[in-house]
DNA sequence: ACGGATATAGAAAGCGCTTGCTGCTCGGGA
DNA sequence: TCCCGAGCAGCAAGCGCTTTCTATATCCGT
């Protein structure tokens, strides 16, 4: 029904050790050989079977990205170039490889499953992208399944996450507390004292590191650190709009918002639009990501970009093997200050 | 090194057939074996051999998800709500299923390499999301690999995407043509007579459709098609940008601009602006997919709003089997028209 | 108490491919 | 002319799992 190795063989008058040389072009076959093969399979329509060769070969060539949000662009565009860097490489058999995305809508045991899953297809490689989860027994889980992997020839890169200890998986992390910091005394330069901060979902390590950022910028100006000018939400535009709601209401002469991303900020700015404030006129407003709709909103959105693509990319290569991991297996990616015309001088 | 089905067997003092039984679950195993195997799969830490089982069984609990964009929430939110109804179910062993997303970047080649690379693994479904291109040897080439997957026993769905003829694949699709002539007609029922238009890239069956039912707005109205007030882009937030710079060029009197889809339609709002005319009050501008940030944006956008989520969550329960297939191989799914602040009367 | 269902476990034959090793052929140096 | 080594191709042994078929208990009705 299905064609075989052993029919392409047949067919071109060979073994099917040959056909399989052939095909992987590991090994010396002469050239009259190889085209006789090449012929027969495409003219048997040949497709490899994936499972039967990767259990052979113990090796597969699928690689892993695991996401927390498919739906959110700051994991499509690292996700994006991870995978042009890795689908267009030629891999073991048959000239490509599988990279594919799995989405764990941010919950930690889907995050465990595909890793398992991944585990379980003898993955070539696997890329966590996003702030880890600082659960305690869920790290740890997190941490023996990368060691497990690495230890199965699986190599194991983290883009935008900062690095598990005791593990050898590469680590490209965002500087995300020395971009909130920047961010935040942009604000304090500019005058503002009363800021109020929406920050992610707690247990996110990008979540604590960005408000760390932020809590030492204002530390160091001297400025008191009151508890009730943070709102904890999630990584939406949602959640931006009914914190800010909720800022105002607790400190109704705020004069800046600082938000956990780019979306988030803009849910602020649609609630303090229908507030009656005006940005950055009477409140000031701050994204983190510079994703690309940011700088076409009304006004322009002042954040604090972050190589997505660029590090996703590098991510992409380390985990092929095409280039060198930085050293002490860890890198810190930076990101910068863009300062547009959500924020201005405090008017009130 | 790796524990094995074998391992497992000796330990809890069974056959490897019953492992694989207790495993896979459909078979009679008693209790107190299952117990036992159970238990031994967990002290030794176990996890089945993906390709060894897929090759055994031949078929795997692989599903892939072809997206145009990854970075793309029109995407992302597909692909989302598909492989949340696809991951969470229980599949073959184990448990779970992989539910994979795989980004052709809107490259022909790459759907078709992915297609191959799936049809490789002998994937238990796949799911085509996003408009078809037209090029016809390509669609040819498509048409063949999906009968070709289909007779390897895979199941194939479309989401927001044409039916293919000759092929038993499922097609939910989006009724472009009628939405956009929706969004027309709304348009000229507001007294608008100069209306530009931003289509996507030519060739991609979305961007006809909607083109086509824009046109026959205007053909019942009895207004010439100039096709100087067309131009072609991406399906990105630039080439609305730069597109509507140019329909200005054109013809500066134009009163309203239709977009081929929101993020288009946010990049004209941005030329619109930096040319010094008002958004609706000068120009009134139209997006197509109702997007997350369409609503947010200044004025909110008037749009078509695709039933994203709901499309893929059909569209992954037919690739599980787990609801009928529409009758007839396909259905239509409806858009509905949002009427909000960036449309409204021409002024000039 | 006996025969035949019924329930459960095992033996073994692959699934389609890779790869270490063996074997043949041929060319060239002595 | 002979021998050795390089270059190529084939043999066959698995890779780890599933599944058919067979075997052994177990239990029921009569």
């Amino acid at each position: 029904m299905t064609v075989t190795l052993a029919d392409v063989a047949a067919r071109a008058q060979v073994s099917p050790a040959t056909v399989s040389r052939v095909l992987n072009g590991n090994y010396p076959v002469a050239a009259s050989t190889r085209e006789r093969v090449l012929r027969a399979v495409d003219e048997l329509d040949y497709v490899l079977n994936g499972p039967a060769s990767a259990l052979a070969a113990a090796t597969s060539d699928l690689v892993g990205i695991l996401v927390h949000d498919i739906a959110d662009p700051f994991f499509g565009i690292m996700a994006s170039a991870i995978q042009a860097e890795i689908g267009g490489t030629g891999g073991r058999a048959g000239g490509e490889r599988l990279a594919v995305v799995c989405n764990t809508g941010g919950l930690p045991e889907r995050e465990l499953t595909y890793l398992t899953l991944l585990q379980r297809q003898r993955a070539a490689a696997v890329v966590l992208t996003g702030g880890a989860v600082e659960n305690a027994p869920h790290a740890a889980a997190v941490a023996t399944k990368l060691r497990k992997l690495a230890e199965a020839g699986t190599r194991v890169v983290l883009c935008g996450r900062p690095p598990v200890v005791d593990t050898p998986a590469i680590a490209l992390a965002f500087d995300n507390r020395g971009g909130a910091r920047q961010l935040t005394e942009h604000l304090l330069g500019l005058g503002h004292r009363r800021l109020g901060y929406i920050a992610g979902p707690e247990e996110r390590t990008t979540t604590r590191h960005r408000l760390e950022g932020h809590r030492a910028a204002l530390a160091a100006q001297g400025i008191e650190d009151d508890p009730r000018r943070t709102v904890h939400g999630r990584y939406d535009r949602r959640s931006g709009y009914e914190a800010t709601l909720e800022l105002l209401r607790r400190d109704p002469s705020l004069t800046a918002v600082v938000a956990a991303n780019d979306s988030v900020a803009l849910g602020a700015c649609a609630a303090l639009r229908e507030s009656g404030l005006r940005v950055p006129d009477d409140v000031s407003v701050a994204g983190f990501d510079d994703l690309p709709f940011s700088v076409d909103a009304v006004p322009s959105l002042t954040t604090v970009r972050l190589p997505l693509a660029e590090a996703g990319a590098r991510a992409g290569r380390i985990a092929m093997g095409r280039e060198e991991a930085p050293p002490g297996g860890m890198a810190t990616v930076r990101g910068e200050l863009m300062v547009r015309g959500s924020s201005g001088v405090p008017r009130r």
